[in-house]
RNA sequence: GCGGGCGUGGUGGAAUGGCAGACACGCUGGUCUUAGGAACCAGUGGGCAACCGUGCAGGUUCAAAUCCUGUCGCCCGCACCA
């Protein structure tokens, strides 16, 4: 039999879809199995090569799972708002529902071409009015328990897109997706208070099967440290509190350091006698964008509020207040106690100021650099402190600040609240109307979906104002609380939050009444195993989780955790190593590698390419290989010779089913093809096969390969489908064999081999070895120190030299 | 600076304490062919050899690509987080 591609993966494709094939059923007294990939966002650029590698690993996964009895759900849908799309439609005057719809179409054909086995009667949009609708239920939900508020913030403005980033967006300083430079703006923002759950996403993760690389991602982007909050008394009055981690420094806190956007700033106006230099500080901190903030790491600058003084309270003593941009207004408190002598920044700072810096754990040279060694140190000039190692200091010191009431322990967080506003078109409408006698009122749950208006125009505005705005017959309405004049919401949600929970539609994509039933809910999740890209971890991943844990916390979720599992694919680099990227001229079209090779051939080279966790490099040549593979498999139908087994060959299949059952469950996606691919290499070297033998084959290589599968499985006489199937097993004395090759070395080094029964005792195997010609010579007269044997590898004969 | 990872033939990669280089690409020679960028067969880490070989230098062990220490190089993420 020949593998003609182009004709056997259409049929195949249409039967699959036309028996249903793939479709979970809603029959939960079954045990369920829920493989989830990320769906993706529809592009105009069509389907990238990078694509079909997590899509087929899962696909695989979902197959095998399916063949071994369970009620798979493995879904597919679009993540279809964004700006892309909104900036297509705008440059070439379409609507971007419409853009949307060609989009999607296009990527299902591409989908569709590559043979996964997908649920398409559950394919979700979440620009879909039916949709969206639940993204605004849960965001009214979050409304109504004070996790979503509004607030004045210095935001992340992105001066290419307009549009305002969540910190999680800003990568180096500059937007994550259009690299422009990105500045400072204060405006008036939803946002969602995800730090709340901020413990929780770290305590959660453990007894999660998550990749180490992904908890560690996520951990360090919380960002939980342990500390104190201090009051600083101050000769204006007020008291500034500063959050550290080192309270047993207190008493070498020789100033004090606030951010320039610092409340008490303002209102000590009257009291600071430079104001004009401090405002101007200010202004220009203020026009810096991240990205220049964050170049001049190197030089401290800041200036001295002249006038107000603070107070140690540990000893009483006044020092200065400085402001510098060096203190974040977004972390802490936003202002600091500095510790010259044991905090390199403040050490820096003191130097270009000349203050004073007093040395208080000793160990280090604080004349050269700080000291900032947290183990070895101990305390020094610091009163009632002196003697104590860092962490016994650090525990008295907080004691004593409780007790006297100018202090308490403090944890505190990386992770800031998700900006939660878009000054965009293609997003979901925020759900809620502005009436000036109840100030935010939400919609009635029963009114939803809001739906986005139909506008002229849909550029965004260089003011920041979004395109919604001017759109007065739908931002003006009447408020549902009083039924007085009102307006709407005219920013909208970002693309982040219809992903942030598609997965629980899936479970129950029609149901109009709630997100998802209860029951399908509690029967389908939480995901058993999910598989995404390392990029979204700090954001889709953690975005998710957190709602997850407030559905959980409002009773809709009986699970704490969505996913259960949680792996990531390694990219798809061009042939040059790197990355794939139109300007680099490097990009493979996954169309023209499918009219070339067909889908399995694609398939298989990009489960074979590499360890699936590391990126790997695309090669023209390589996937040739794969497709030689195919053919030979069709080749088999050739040489079959009768029914039954073959004792020659039996162990080799019991080998086979055992490896490739075991490497599809720990992504080991290669070696699972390579021992196919010696198995036929041993197959036509012994020259013929049964044809029980070929079924059991090809029912192994069908979640890799499932289109020359199928065929080959009809060739033999099949008539059902083998993706529905029972998957092979495997009989575990039968993958052992009889008698094995064992090394045999001498001092550690190779000298040769014997052959042993596979039962053979220590004490047998190294008489085999020692009665071997070859190493009989060798050990002929000298002493022999140890003899170590392990079974069916090696024996090691340790002789004197 | 902090965190994570990696370094193996000409190439992608196997082997996670036990025969380094499975499997595949490429290459060399051959068969068949009008032809070969098709198919098939044989060979393919280096060295004439003894031997030598997993970035480099040490160490632990009967035994190290694998574990430990140091060092060099590369990739990714975060980055003035007090």
């Amino acid at each position: 039999m020949r593998y003609d591609y182009k004709t056997i993966d259409k049929k195949w494709q249409d039967r699959w879809q036309n028996q249903h094939a793939f479709e979970a059923v809603n029959d939960y007294s079954k045990p369920k199995y829920y493989a989830l990939v990320e769906f993706p966002y529809p592009s105009g650029q069509g389907l990238h090569i990078g694509h079909p590698r997590p899509y087929t690993a899962m696909d695989i996964i979902a197959r095998k799972k399916r063949m071994q009895g369970y009620n798979v759900l493995f879904p597919i849908g679009w993540d279809a708002f964004g700006l892309p799309t909104e900036n297509y439609a705008i440059k070439n005057k379409v609507h971007p529902a419409e853009v949307t719809k060609k989009n999607i179409k296009h990527f299902t054909e591409q989908i569709k071409s590559l043979g996964l086995s997908f649920d398409w009667s559950r394919e979700i949009d979440t620009t879909d009015p039916n949709y969206y609708k639940w993204t605004q239920w849960i965001f009214l939900q979050l409304f109504k328990k004070g996790l979503a508020y509004k607030k004045e913030i210095a935001v992340n403005f992105c001066t290419s897109c307009k549009v305002v980033l969540a910190n999680e967006e800003v990568v180096g300083g500059v937007c994550e997706r259009c690299g422009s430079e990105v500045v400072r703006k204060v405006k008036s923002q939803w946002m969602l208070k995800i730090t709340d759950y901020a413990e929780r996403l770290i305590n959660d993760l453990e007894g999660l099967d998550f990749i180490e690389r992904v908890k560690t991602q996520e951990i360090n982007w919380i960002g939980r440290s342990e500390g104190a909050e201090v009051k600083f008394a101050t000769t204006a009055g007020d008291d500034i509190v500063v959050y550290t981690t080192r309270p047993d420094t207190l008493f070498g806190a020789t100033y004090m350091v606030m951010a320039p956007e610092h409340e008490l700033i303002t209102r000590w106006k009257e009291k600071i006698s430079n104001y004009g230099d401090v405002e101007s500080y200010r202004e220009a901190a203020a026009k810096k964008s991240d990205f220049e903030r964050t170049e001049l790491v190197k030089e401290k600058t800041g200036v001295r509020l002249e006038g107000v003084l603070a107070i140690n309270p540990v000893n009483g003593k006044e020092i200065p207040i400085f402001i510098s941009d060096y203190v974040l207004a977004t972390y802490g408190t936003g202002a600091i106690m500095a510790v010259p002598a044991h905090d390199t920044r403040d050490w820096e700072f003191a130097k270009a100021f000349s203050l004073p810096i007093i040395e208080v754990v000793a160990g280090g040279d604080v004349e050269k650099e700080a000291f900032t060694d947290v183990e070895t140190g101990v305390l020094c000039n610091s009163g009632f402190l002196d003697g104590l190692e860092v962490k016994e200091a650090k525990k008295k010191i907080t004691e004593w600040l409780t007790e006297k009431g100018i202090g308490r322990k403090k944890v505190n967080y990386k992770l800031r609240d998700w900006v939660f506003s878009r000054q965009r078109y293609w997003g979901e409408p925020v759900p809620l109307v502005y009436c000036e006698k109840c100030g935010w009122v939400p919609l009635p749950e029963e009114s939803l979906p809001l739906r986005l208006p139909e506008v002229e125009h849909y550029e965004p505005t260089d003011t920041g104002e979004s395109p919604l705005s001017k759109n007065t017959d739908w931002v003006n309405t009447t408020c549902p609380a009083c039924g007085g004049p009102a307006k709407r919401e005219t920013d909208t949600m970002p693309n982040w939050a219809g992903s942030s929970w598609y997965f629980l539609r899936y479970c129950d994509p029609n149901n109009p009444d709630c997100l998802a039933s209860k029951e399908a809910l509690d029967y389908w999740m939480p995901v058993d195993w999910y598989n995404g890209g390392m990029e979204h971890v700090t954001l889709h991943l953690l975005y998710s989780r957190f709602w997850a844990k407030f559905l959980y916390d409002i009773g809709v979720l009986s699970c704490k955790e969505p996913y259960l599992k949680r792996t990531a694919h390694g990219m798809i680099l061009g042939e040059n190593g790197e990355k794939m990227s139109k300007s680099r001229g490097n990009v493979i079209n996954p169309e023209t590698v499918i009219s070339e090779y067909g889908a399995d051939g694609l398939r298989l080279y990009e489960m074979f390419i590499g360890d699936f966790e590391k990126s790997a490099p695309w090669s023209q040549a390589s996937i040739k290989g794969c497709k030689r593979f195919i053919d030979r498999v069709a080749g088999l139908t050739d040489i079959i010779n009768g029914n039954g087994v073959t004792k020659e060959l039996e162990s080799s299949f019991h080998k086979t089913i055992k490896k490739v059952t075991e490497d599809i469950d720990s992504m080991k996606f290669n070696t699972a093809i390579a021992a196919m691919m010696s198995l036929v290499n041993e197959i036509y070297d012994h020259g013929s096969l049964t044809k029980d033998e070929l079924l059991t084959l090809v029912t192994l290589l069908c979640p890799f390969a499932p289109h020359i599968s199928e065929e080959i499985n009809e060739f033999l006489g099949g008539t059902t489908l083998l993706s529905l199937s029972p998957w092979p097993s495997y009989d575990e004395a039968k993958t052992k064999d009889d008698s094995v090759e064992i090394a045999v070395q001498i001092n550690g080094k190779l000298r040769g081999t014997v052959v042993v029964s596979a039962g053979a005792t220590k004490d047998e195997m190294i008489d085999k070895a020692k009665t071997d010609e070859k190493i009989g010579k060798l050990i002929e007269g000298k002493t022999i120190i140890k003899e170590i044997a392990v079974p069916v590898k090696l024996v090691n004969i340790v002789i004197k030299p």
